[in-house]
RNA sequence: GGGCGCAUAGCUCAGCGGGAGAGCGCCCGCUUCACACGCGGGAGGUCCCUGGUUCGAUCCCAGGUGCGCCCACCA
């Protein structure tokens, strides 16, 4: 064993032997307590990043927790089909041959998404492994499988059944470089510069105009009305009235409603029913006509006459030239709002009217908020419930269909009679008509629409499968805060609806890893950091525990510190073992405690074996594993290795027994953190009959624990501390001496006496200060008081016994 | 327009009602037979601001300032 731990090597071929071994294999067996978490599916064309690895690090640290706990483990591994990333990602290899996806066909097009796939598709799983990772990888499934496939259009045609779908024009956000509608979660709300343009429109009946604003003056060649709030005494005379839409001449009503702002400009404004959301439901809620200007491909379509073809940047110099041309502009100035980008691409999302399936989700929400409310399903960090039952108390109708190619092909056909026929399977005639003229839905569902059944469909479902008994439902769903909606919240609904039971029992929500100037990690802004070079510099080892340190605030800035002190306890942990197994001599693990030395570190492992247990279930990674460092450091390697170090020289066999039975739980305390390190340890240790990583996780020894008993604790402490040369004055029953006064490298009266001296005379001073407030000692808890009391009294000894 | 989070040492962050901490960085001293990815010692903080509650506030409350995030169909 070398000075130098050096991670890379051991790591791989650890990673390599678990694998090959099956340690990471889960047989289903309905009978056993288990333990589950589906792996968040990464999208197949994608690499590891640091929130991937930051994940995986907390989930393979209760993976692998719950597997020495002897429960029947698995992590279910797979990817996410992904339909608009891949299908960008194969369109942009076919740019590079001058071709588009029309140029080859849909099934030609697809043929190539799967060669791709097959070639450069899931790397992350290997990626996985060198995180060391032990999620079960004879598993991994993907949405596209054929039996997920199946899945999928179970649940379409489930949801159809129950009457939760239906297909309609309606206005959507439409990405024109996507080329395809994307549901209200998949379009970000961006602050926009834009110019606000105030138009006068003339009455019908050239008693004057109304004057209207607007950001997108080649949207008004669609207009069909103008509205003003009912209450608007302003605008009173006018309702009812028309007005002249200018360049196209068109007549258009002047309607009330309410959801129009009075404070807003003027208080009057135009109704675009095709291009806005608003203004749609305005138009539908007062009959009136949708108008369609925009196209597809977010130019002037036809019906914009003159400046059809034109972009809308074109459109727009000429339609307020001509407006100006003609007296009609008031004003520009410019205007700061929020607008629709999508979410994918970045392009500006246009809204437009369009056909397109829709799930109704109000029936599958409820549910879904009542298992949340009864804490059946809880979040980790509690604040995310609220944002979760905010938004599904709030929701809204899911546009679940796209105009892709990669993906799950709508399985509902239409024959020339109009009528709709779904069904799982291509139906031999209409089950309306009887038509065998039929044709499928040429677009596919929304990734997101395949990724709620990931819980249960990846375990076999619909079929009723060993692994659906024995994992269903699992127990654990570690995401990112940004998919809650997207992912998190469908779960729960797909699970409810279709398993009528929850789908997990705790979310939990990581944080954000920022790039450590603060701004979002990211590919394109160039503030990517890869976790594989920080496995590469550091070890798998210390960038788990680096991440699992970054895990509990909302954000964090990245930086290497973490990792490097994941690297410094995997190295410490390696030099005391260096130390314990070359003194060994002939000696065999025996925990049965010889000596206070003994009785007293495995008192303290199995204190903070407690501690640790507590905040994992509470999901306190960081403060899990800063205790793991602090008892390695402090406890284990300052304290109790240089306490016993000249019994282990002297050959004391006791000593050397107990030394290798204390390093044998420290090693299980941080496996699940620090696998690699602790398995390569294990391996050398005499005696040792199975791998560290499925030796059962200890049981709390009550032995030990009473050993905590304070008064125990410090007489012991002070015993092994005068053998180490260490002046220890014990008075009374005071248990805290221990801590306070003898702490491993802090010895007393050492040379530092003079700072010492004069921290005690501020803390008596202060002690003695608080003590002479009558309205404290009055007042104050009798507990405080009493603690005040001691705290002097020590303080004054400890003086005594320095300047003494 | 709503909601949430964060502001503590040069940096990244713990702590969250009675002693201001860690890792890194910095300074000084140590090749003491596990470890220089080490050991020992040290410097370095109006714990964002203003009020309030309390015998006592970095910690609780109110308001403010500054960052960040989420939700949202006012042109």
């Amino acid at each position: 064993m070398e000075p130098l731990y050096s991670p890379a090597g051991v790591e791989q071929r650890w990673q390599r032997i678990w694998e090959e071994e099956g340690r990471y294999a889960a047989e289903p067996d309905p009978s056993r307590e288990s333990f589950v978490i589906a792996l968040p599916p990464p999208n197949v064309t994608g690499e590891l990043h640091m929130g991937h690895a930051l994940n995986a690090s907390i989930q393979d640290l209760l993976i692998r927790w719950h597997r020495m706990r002897g429960l029947n483990t698995l992590w279910q591994p797979g990817y996410d089909h992904a339909g608009i990333a891949t299908q960008n990602v194969i369109e942009r290899e076919l740019a590079k041959e001058g071709l588009s996806r029309h140029d080859l066909g849909r099934e030609k097009f697809l043929e190539r998404t799967w060669e791709w796939l097959r070639k450069y598709g899931g790397v992350i799983m290997s990626q996985l492994r060198r995180l060391g990772a032990s999620v079960d990888y004879r598993r991994e499934r993907m949405t596209m499988d054929p039996d997920y496939v199946r899945a999928v259009l179970r649940w379409f045609v489930h949801l159809w059944e129950h009457g939760y779908l239906y297909r309609a024009n309606r206005i959507v956000n439409w990405c024109p470089r996507c080329a395809s509608a994307v549901s209200d979660l998949e379009v970000n709300h961006l602050e926009t510069d834009d110019t606000l343009y105030t138009i006068r429109y003339p009455l019908a009946d050239g008693s004057g105009d109304i004057t209207i604003s607007t950001v997108r003056p080649p949207t008004m060649l669609a207009d069909v009305a103008v509205a003003v709030h009912p209450g608007d005494e302003r605008y009173r005379d006018l309702v009812g009235k028309e007005a002249i839409l200018p360049i196209v001449e068109r007549r258009l009503p002047i309607i009330a409603d309410e959801r129009v702002d009075p404070e807003f400009g003027t208080g009057a404004v135009k109704i675009t029913p095709g291009h806005d959301p608003m203004d749609w439901e305005i138009g539908r809620d007062h009959e009136l006509p949708e108008l369609t200007v925009i196209g597809l491909d977010a130019r002037m379509n036809d019906e914009a006459g003159e400046f059809a073809g034109l972009t809308q940047e074109d459109a727009n110099d000429r339609i307020v030239a001509r407006l100006e041309d003609e007296g009609l502009l008031v004003s520009r100035e410019p205007f700061r709002h929020a607008v629709g980008h999508c979410d994918r691409s970045g392009d500006r999302i246009e809204p437009l009217v369009s056909l397109q399936w829709w799930c109704e989700m109000k029936g599958l929400a409820a549910p879904a908020i009542d298992v949340v409310k009864d804490g059946r399903v809880r979040f980790k960090p509690e604040r995310y419930t609220k944002v979760y039952l905010d938004w599904m108390e709030n929701i809204r109708p899911w546009c679940i269909s796209r105009q892709l190619w990669w993906g799950h092909q709508i399985p509902a056909w239409y024959c020339e009679n109009g009528h709709t026929t779904v069904a799982e399977s291509t139906p031999a005639a209409c089950g309306e008509c009887g038509s065998t003229h039929l044709a499928q839905d040429e677009d596919v569902l929304d990734t997101w629409f395949s990724s709620a059944l990931w819980p249960f469909a990846t375990l076999g479902w619909p079929d009723d499968t060993p692994e659906l008994r024995t994992w269903y439902p699992n127990d654990v769903s570690s995401t990112d805060r940004g998919i809650i909606f997207l992912w998190e919240a469908r779960m729960i609904m797909a699970g409810l609806e279709l398993m009528h039971d929850i789908p997990f029992h705790t979310v939990n929500i990581h944080s954000t890893i920022n790039a450590p100037d603060g701004r979002r990690m990211s590919k394109s802004l160039g503030t990517g950091i890869d976790p594989l070079e920080t496995v590469e510099q550091f070890g798998a080892d210390a960038t788990r525990y680096g991440l699992l340190k970054m895990s509990s605030t909302q954000d964090v800035r990245f930086s290497t510190g973490p990792i490097e002190e994941g690297r410094k306890l995997a190295n410490k942990l390696w030099n005391v073992s260096r130390l314990m197994l070359s003194n060994a001599g002939d000696a065999r693990p025996d925990q049965r405690p010889r000596d206070v030395e003994e009785r007293w570190i495995l008192a303290r492992l199995d204190a903070a074996r407690a501690e640790i247990e507590r905040h994992l279930k509470d999901f306190e990674f960081a403060p899990a594993v800063n205790r793991l460092y602090r008892v390695t450091f402090d406890d284990f390697c300052d304290w109790y290795a240089e306490a016993i170090k000249p019994r282990l020289y002297d050959g004391d066999e006791d000593a050397r027994a107990t030394a290798l039975a204390a390093l044998e739980r420290l090693l299980e305390l941080l496996h699940p953190v620090l696998p690699h390190v602790t398995e390569e340890i294990w391996s050398n240790l005499p005696e040792r009959k199975t791998r560290l990583i499925v030796t059962p996780w200890p049981e709390a020894d009550e032995a030990y624990a009473s050993d905590l008993d304070a008064l125990t604790r410090v007489q012991e402490a002070a015993e092994i501390f005068r053998r180490s040369g260490v002046r220890v004055e014990l008075e009374g029953d005071d248990a805290r001496i221990f801590e306070a006064v003898v702490r491993p490298g802090k010895t007393v009266g050492d040379g530092n006496a003079a700072a010492e001296i004069e921290r005690l005379q501020q803390e008596i001073a202060r002690a003695e200060g608080m003590l002479a407030n009558e309205r404290f000692v009055q007042n104050a808890p009798v507990e405080v008081v009493e603690s005040e009391r001691e705290k002097l009294a020590r303080y004054r000894r400890e003086l005594d016994a320095i300047s003494g």
